[in-house]
DNA sequence: GATGAATGAGTCTTCATTCAT
DNA sequence: CATGAATGAAGACTCATTCAT
């Protein structure tokens, strides 16, 4: 398996790092093979192209981010908890890697319609995460019973998504992690059972 | 003034369209040209270069489409009316116009981050719209005064923005307007003083 | 018509030199552009690619090749001088162009098996050529009458192909078109002593 | 001497495959060592460079072939007997062995001219051979004196590689060993009417 | 104002060959 | 002897922009 070699790792790295300097298109082949230390052949014994190295950079980074929060979200105890760590470690992991925050809200952005695609295919499971939060809340009676699952998800992840976009694209001049919990407030109001 | 003159409005509708059907990658100057009925040179009597184009081309439609929505709010009376009437016709500029969905959502989206900071320029007076009728809200005491507006507003935008997107990336095979009073209705309980 | 352009002949014959003295695969289009006096992207509004100028060279030149056979033998009023001028003619318009004799006879043959299909159609007329002095020989009683004629025409074509062949890897040493009598005897006569 | 192991002709038989199957330029050298059975370096344990594969496979094989046609050759009497075995033995060895056509006829001519000129001296030896058919044959006085052997040999040469390479292209639709008799007629008798 | 022929910079990918094991 | 991972040079083609007419 190609992924356990070491090149096949610092080539993700490289990737990362070039493509969050100079921006997606101006990501060259032969700058990321020098960034890994690699020649530029070696790139291709361990991606076909280079439309495949930008699709195993997301799915290897969102891999790791997905399965972290899936990880955090386990041991809680209901919904409210759930969600509130979700957006708590959104934020928190995007803010600790600068060059990830770059590469996922703006660069790879620019991607074309195909490479897109796969990006959200990559971020299927997520929303699945997303998904059942929704659907616990509801049996666990503290989100409202008729909520459209699919167009609340939708609502959840763009706000999301959306708010850490801004605070990149503010070159990352405040705190993110502290919205978590206005962010959490906004959603839950949404979503609760009036009392 | 230039843009009062026929041929800059041929090539900006033309710009769309070509756009919309290859993609953004794929809009070569020429075929632009060729689609508006001009020389490719006589597009640089008009626009400074490509990127310009691009600018222009959001700037004439995000124009029309703020400016209708600032009409269409203006005779509300309180910023709840106002807050579903700027959801309900933002997705219905969007159903209405296909290219332009297409345009906006997806393609536009592939420019570089320089042009993407110009983009967001043009949004800002929606962003505005969007901030006063929050603060219309807090004034008129019917969404909670302790908000925070910048962030409210991203989620507000981000949440609008996602599902448009959703329903462009599934080729736009359901009601998107319909969709309105549901999205209205989650982020004013979000918004709104509890009761 | 393109063809008709100053800049496609110039390319034309830019190309032959180049390969001539490149040889086929060293021959860059680059160097095509330069020798011809036009930018490399000129010549992509002459020829759809570079495969599409060798072909065109081939074209070109073997139809001008063809052409000027086709007329010479025109005026002779029967196969045995028909035959001895197609021989004479194909030897000495080859001795006058030491260019295109490299070109013809070795560069073009290094090329794939779908430009040879491309170049055995463009020989095609020369062929017929061939085939129609034999026939006119048969009526003529001159040449026998049971000749399997594609038989026939392949020999004279591979025989006048091969003596042209060593004399340009000879590095065209001696005299090509003097040979002519003794090739036009050979066919016409055989190596049999006569009884 | 490497030539006597196992693994030099492995090679050898491994490169005509892929050569025919392919083509000469789709030709890698580590899909000549995968059908070898062999790994990618250990080819230059046994041949110096990939030109040294393609010459040595068309040093072992046309050294084969001539071998064979000296040998089917010697017990004949008489200049016109040897030159019909020639003929024969020409077609009939490359009848049998369908890969060895494509790959001398077709795919070894795609080779530069360097490569070219060390074929020429691998053939040197089949054109002796015929060399001395003709002398054989003004000897015995079958054939004219007054013949300029040369210009003999490469005729005969030729018209015996064109209609083998009409036939490999023409995909070996038809009986290429019953075209001895007419080719061997041709030769011997020329195309005149005997008078 | 309008044209469109001409320009030329910029980059991904292949594959013969090497050499540490 | 044998391996196969790693190397790195080399070139066709596109397309935004210019400028003589």
């Amino acid at each position: 398996m190609k992924k356990n070699k070491p090149k096949y790792n610092q080539i993700i790295e490289a990737a990362v790092q070039v493509i969050a300097e100079n921006g997606y298109h101006a990501s060259q082949v032969a700058r990321i093979a020098q960034k890994a230390g690699v020649a530029d052949g070696t790139i291709y014994l361990y991606f076909k192209n280079k439309e495949d190295i930008l699709i195993s950079v997301f799915e290897e980074k969102m891999g790791q981010f997905i399965e972290k929060i899936a990880h955090g979200i386990s041991d809680k105890n209901n919904a409210d908890e759930k969600l509130f760590t979700l957006i708590d470690m959104h934020f928190r992991q995007l803010s600790k890697d600068h060059y990830l925050a770059i590469v996922t809200q703006l660069e790879l952005r620019q991607s074309n319609t195909k490479l897109r695609l796969k990006i959200n295919q990559v971020l299927k499971p997520y929303l699945v995460i997303i998904d059942d939060i929704i659907k616990e809340g509801t049996r666990e009676n503290i989100f409202r019973s008729n909520l459209n699952i699919q167009l609340v998800r939708q609502m959840i992840f763009g706000t999301l998504d959306e708010i850490v976009t801004n605070w990149v694209m503010k070159e990352q001049k405040y705190d993110l992690v502290q919205q978590a919990t206005d962010v959490h407030e906004f959603i839950t109001a949404g979503l609760s059972v009036k009392k």
